[in-house]
DNA sequence: TATAATAAAAAAATCGATTTTATGGCAATG
DNA sequence: CATTGCCATAAAATCGATTTTTTTATTATA
């Protein structure tokens, strides 16, 4: 498929020990929390194919750590469900399923329309600061089209701090696995200028709404925008 | 407080690499399956101190492991949510917050019942046969107080039966681990006869209204039988 | 006495080698 | 010709020892 074979890897430079927008624990950065982050990376931005099976020695060389750390990273990312796990025999890339990325839109709508709700109720003044920076940072990616992970990064983090002050930490838990689910598809599939454009619009008109506190037009919307990009994601899988 | 202390742990004996209901990956058994299953089962039943720091030491000799698989457990376990991990001081036992089992018991109400619809949607005659079964089962266990540890997975069991066919194995996912979190809370306060009851009868009810597919009424019930519950856990919590 | 610097101890993380288990090829058998 | 059993190879999992980092204890200094 559109992927890339295992020995083609051109191995994404390991982010720097305190990177600012690190990842969970990576900042004290252990070994094992930096090829989390490269290797979560990796398979999130598609640089595996889908359904091989990773062969942990040229991993190893690959990401330059040893083995204890190399596998305690790939446990997590299997607790986390970015990776198989089958205990005698290794770990391997899931493979992209229709039906498994309707699921995951699908509850990923539901969960985010209810922390939209909860973050409209529990945001503050700081809040819509913050998310009017974060929309113009993704503005601004939207700008540069060449680079690619800045604007991905940039997306990413406006959508959580649209969500952040919804007060419960479970449910950005799960919106956040979900999103990095949900992103192995979008960014595998063909891109689409004219749907990408209609997105990117949705984005500032959620902030408006977000001032306004407009729930259910922002619900609406918010269900829309991901509805869209649900159907671009599609786009990734073959058959069933 | 009500937990107990690391050293007097007094060993949970390893589930057998075949056992039948085994959880996840544990089947094949490797050293670092078993020792997850072991370590997630002492968690959840409050074998050890909410905020307790775990000594990878004692660990290793009370669950017969090399640090290598005992490493790997403790990190999916992280993953997972059972266990804080901060990048070079090792694994913590998350504290039990008042406000945390809010919010895992309002997002379980909310995800359970999503689920149960879809359940009554999807549910065919096998299941109804399988949930009869389930419901027996649990009634037995009822019938045998000393046997706690096969209530609890009767119990389980019984949960998850009613919501096996709702067609979304996120749902599912994200589902059990809440349900494994909220546990962890409600194994840890004092026991409520009186309510007690009340939720063994609610078993039976549930029962009926999935035959006769009575949705609404089916939802209500399973909102209130979580809210019960939720009452008696917040008993593990001290203050905040 | 409080603070800072230092050394000793403990704990976490990592490495390299070994053991165990799966996999693929090939011959023997029905 | 398909199936089974065996061996050689490769891969996964585990162990034991080493390195690195944190924590604790101790002393020196203001």
């Amino acid at each position: 498929m559109g992927a890339i074979s295992q020995s083609d890897i051109m191995s994404t430079v390991m982010s720097t020990p305190d990177a600012s927008g690190a990842d969970s624990v990576s900042s004290g950065a252990t070994a094992a929390s930096r090829v989390f982050d490269a290797l979560k990376q990796d398979l999130i931005c598609g640089r595996f194919a889908a359904g091989e099976k990773l062969a942990i020695g040229s991993l190893k060389t690959h990401y330059r750590v040893g083995l204890s750390p190399l596998r305690e990273a790939l446990n997590r990312l299997a607790a986390y469900g970015l990776l198989e796990q089958v205990n005698q025999r290794g770990f391997r890339v899931p493979a992209l399923r229709l039906d498994e990325l309707d699921d995951i839109a699908d509850l990923r709508s539901q969960l985010e329309c209810k922390a939209l709700t909860q973050a409209f109720q529990y945001g503050d003044a700081e809040w819509e600061s913050q998310l009017l920076a974060a929309h113009h940072r993704l503005r601004r990616a939207d700008e540069r089209p060449e680079h690619v992970e800045e604007w991905e990064q940039a997306h990413l983090r406006f959508h959580r701090t649209l969500l952040a002050p919804c007060g419960s930490p479970w449910l950005l838990r799960f919106i956040e696995q979900l999103h990095d689910q949900f992103d192995r598809y979008r960014r595998l599939a063909p891109p689409d200028p004219g749907v990408r454009e209609v997105l990117d619009r949705q984005h500032g008109e959620l902030v408006q709404l977000a001032m306004a506190r407009r729930i259910s037009q922002a619900r609406a919307l918010l269900d829309e925008h991901i509805g869209l990009s649900h159907g671009v994601a599609r786009g990734a899988c073959s058959a069933p």
